[in-house]
DNA sequence: TGTTAGCTGTGAAATATATCACAACACTAT
DNA sequence: ATAGTGTTGTGATATATTTCACAGCTAACA
């Protein structure tokens, strides 16, 4: 179907426009949900499809779609293999998302175990702790380094995303080192809040917050819900 | 979000208002820098210093603070002490938050140690896991059961939120048997989307999805940050 | 060749959320 | 006392996000 994808609206179009961070993230939930289909050995899918699983409505799902620039055809829906190429290149995983952790806790580890090897178009290059006796060992199927390390690493690979699995006390300390290194994203699990130069994106994953949320709604008894 | 979420509204007090969910994520985050701002003996705090480390605007903390009904006092601010118990009680914190914890793999390892005697005012009563081999031990200070024995356990000690950390293929599963077990709240670890009664409510923790978002935002160059 | 049914793309409306602006007030200094 | 300063509480406003509603396209079928 026809579409000028002329004219991107979002906010201020100064320098590059930039999808909301809403739509980024159910973006990735229609990525997981197409990968699923695809599995089935389904070709095309429909915008209700995909989104009554996922508790998003039809033009939701349409208008987010949109904003990928990716079309589909009146009466036969989105064809999965061309969306998901262009949802890869999207999200910058044509040539696979590469990170490095920070911090080999308890926490750090079990995300080693949970993505070296399992998830293909994800990977954990290296992994960083002050911990000398962490130092020079493989954990997890991950060589871990020294701090001092980090820079050149991160340079040399050409690496654009860190996680930060570090205690809150140091988390500080691990940003700005990434930062340094010229990281320009952030996956934050530690409870700290980084200060960091707006050219570097950080989401916060904070279990305890989540927990804490939801002992507020469990209380109250009930509540809609809605995608993140 | 099965299949109607018509007709709920949040705006009147038909029964309980409920805040919205940002709201609660921001008054968690002001909870713990209260904690923070008491441990240095502070004694009150103004809506801008609550702000400002957070990344939120004052009148944001003002509207959020009157949401919980605490009132502060022009040219004084905000007596913390005070705030913190009105938060503990908002949060149901005040008897302590008791959860039960489904999934003891690396992430629920992970889980136990973190909150196991460190977090005092979050306590995880009891693990659960298929595995034979786990089950009756004690895991990071924390007993393993059997699933069989979630449901009576879960009743018997009346606990209203569990911790899904099981493998997304199980995670429905795991869903199921807390919300007949009587829970209330669900914080879900695992990549799936759980289809649960209205009554119960859902924080989804997707660390593949975040990072995959963090993934488009360090691709495109940068963009101003929320607090969430 | 109609003709019907069903899906997409999108302007417009509705809703949700955040910010502004300022009156009212409380403390301090004089 | 009184003036001056700085902070709260909140109506009004602005922005962001979602939903509605429907025109227009496409396939299937008579």
């Amino acid at each position: 179907m026809t579409t000028d994808n002329k004219g991107k609206k979002n906010g201020t179009g100064d320098k590059k426009s930039l999808t909301p961070q809403r739509t980024v993230a159910r973006l990735a939930l229609y990525r997981r949900m197409l990968l699923h289909s695809k599995e089935e050995g389904k070709k095309t899918i429909y915008s209700h499809e995909l989104g009554e699983i996922l508790g998003i409505n039809p033009p939701q799902v349409r208008r987010d779609l949109m904003e990928v620039g990716f079309e589909g055809h009146p009466r036969r829906g989105y064809e999965i293999d061309g969306l998901l190429t262009r949802l890869d290149v999207y999200f910058g995983m044509d040539q696979g998302l590469r990170m490095v952790l920070v911090g080999v806790g308890n926490l750090g580890r079990a995300l080693l175990n949970y993505f070296v090897g399992k998830q293909a178009h994800i990977a954990i290059e290296a992994a960083f702790d002050k911990d000398p006796a962490k130092v020079g060992r493989a954990i997890g199927g991950c060589h871990c380094y020294s701090l001092e390390q980090l820079p050149a690493l991160v340079a040399s690979q050409g690496i654009h995303v860190g996680i930060i699995a570090v205690p809150a006390a140091e988390a500080q300390k691990a940003a700005d080192l990434l930062v340094k290194a010229g990281v320009r994203g952030l996956v934050n699990l530690a409870p700290a809040w980084l200060r960091v130069p707006p050219s570097v994106f950080v989401e916060d994953i904070d279990i305890t917050l989540s927990i804490e949320k939801v002992g507020y709604f469990a209380k109250m008894f009930s509540q809609p819900r809605e995608a993140k």
